[in-house]
DNA sequence: ATAATAACCTGAGGGC
DNA sequence: TGCCCTCAGGTTATTA
């Protein structure tokens, strides 16, 4: 579920509750996640957090004594509740921190992560190789058309690699190439220099566009005080079964690397 | 190195 | 009502 706008979503959401908050208690009622989660974790009762901070669609809290790094998976997503509110199912852990609040953290599917980590959190070996933020100023031209020349995968394969960009999941990478006027099938090496300059800027503003609207919210994503994300609104072509809003061609579909995709024949080339 | 594919899970929705 | 099928925001490991 979760692209970078949603994580980006929850860490604003959570840090004014847990920065600078002593976790009174960690619960776990389900380690099978992703990877299971090490007992390590289990220990960390007393320890303090200091800031969350995120990594493409990691998150990082800065505790104390050590990291703890988490990833929403498809379907993971967190809440701020008063301790001891009642449970839905498949909240997984909660943090009870000293103000009285918990952090849940809900994913059904269990594709979700949560490690501890002593050291750096950057040097983790899961985010050692990650490519630049696509908001930051090394995601530009010179180095998604250095990515793209010798390649002849699909563009909207190369922009869901998180080692060539993090954060552009499966909604985003077909409205920002929607927004760039480039099919989704189209071989990363035929795209040409302008059409790669306008392809930064369309995720750039697509994925800054969706951070100020809260997200989307397809099924499970929820803010962390339990709202949708409203970008939902917004999106141009994924999940589109009708026509363009532009030009009004009906909207087609296509599955690349077991993903939908979505495009305008008309508006996109 | 790059590219394609299967795998990990649960739940919702549609067709019969 | 139930059963069977397909699909869903991600990413890693394995194989060509």
């Amino acid at each position: 579920m979760p692209e970078l706008p949603e994580v980006e979503t929850t860490r604003r959401g959570i840090e004014a509750h847990v920065r600078e908050q002593r976790i009174e208690a960690v619960i776990l009622r389900e380690t099978r996640l992703r990877w299971p989660i090490s007992a390590e974790v289990a220990s960390l009762a007393g320890s303090r957090i200091m800031d969350v901070s995120r990594r493409g669609k990691y998150l990082i809290m800065h505790l104390d004594r050590g990291n703890l790094i988490w990833h929403l998976g498809m379907s993971g997503s967190m809440r701020i509740l008063p301790i001891g509110a009642h449970s839905q199912d498949h909240e997984h852990v909660e943090l009870q921190l000293a103000n009285g609040q918990a952090l849940k953290f809900r994913d059904p599917r269990r594709f979700g992560a949560l490690l501890y980590c002593a050291g750096e959190p950057l040097q983790h070996r899961l985010l050692n190789k990650l490519g630049p933020e696509p908001l930051g100023d090394d995601f530009d031209t010179d180095y998604l058309h250095r990515c793209c020349r010798r390649r002849s995968a699909a563009i909207k394969n190369v922009l869901m690699n998180s080692h060539i960009v993090v954060g552009v999941g499966n909604i985003y990478a077909s409205e920002a190439l929607f927004r760039a006027g480039i099919r989704p099938a189209r071989a990363a090496r035929r795209i040409s220099r302008p059409a790669i300059a306008r392809l930064v800027e369309a995720v750039r503003e697509t994925l800054a566009s969706a951070i100020e609207q809260g997200g989307t919210t397809l099924q499970d994503f929820t803010q962390a005080d339990g709202k949708p994300g409203y970008f939902s609104q917004s999106l141009q072509v994924y999940g589109n079964s009708g026509n363009c809003g532009v030009c009004g061609s009906k909207i087609k579909h296509l599955v690349q690397a077991q993903r939908s995709s979505y495009y305008c024949p008309k508006c996109q080339s």
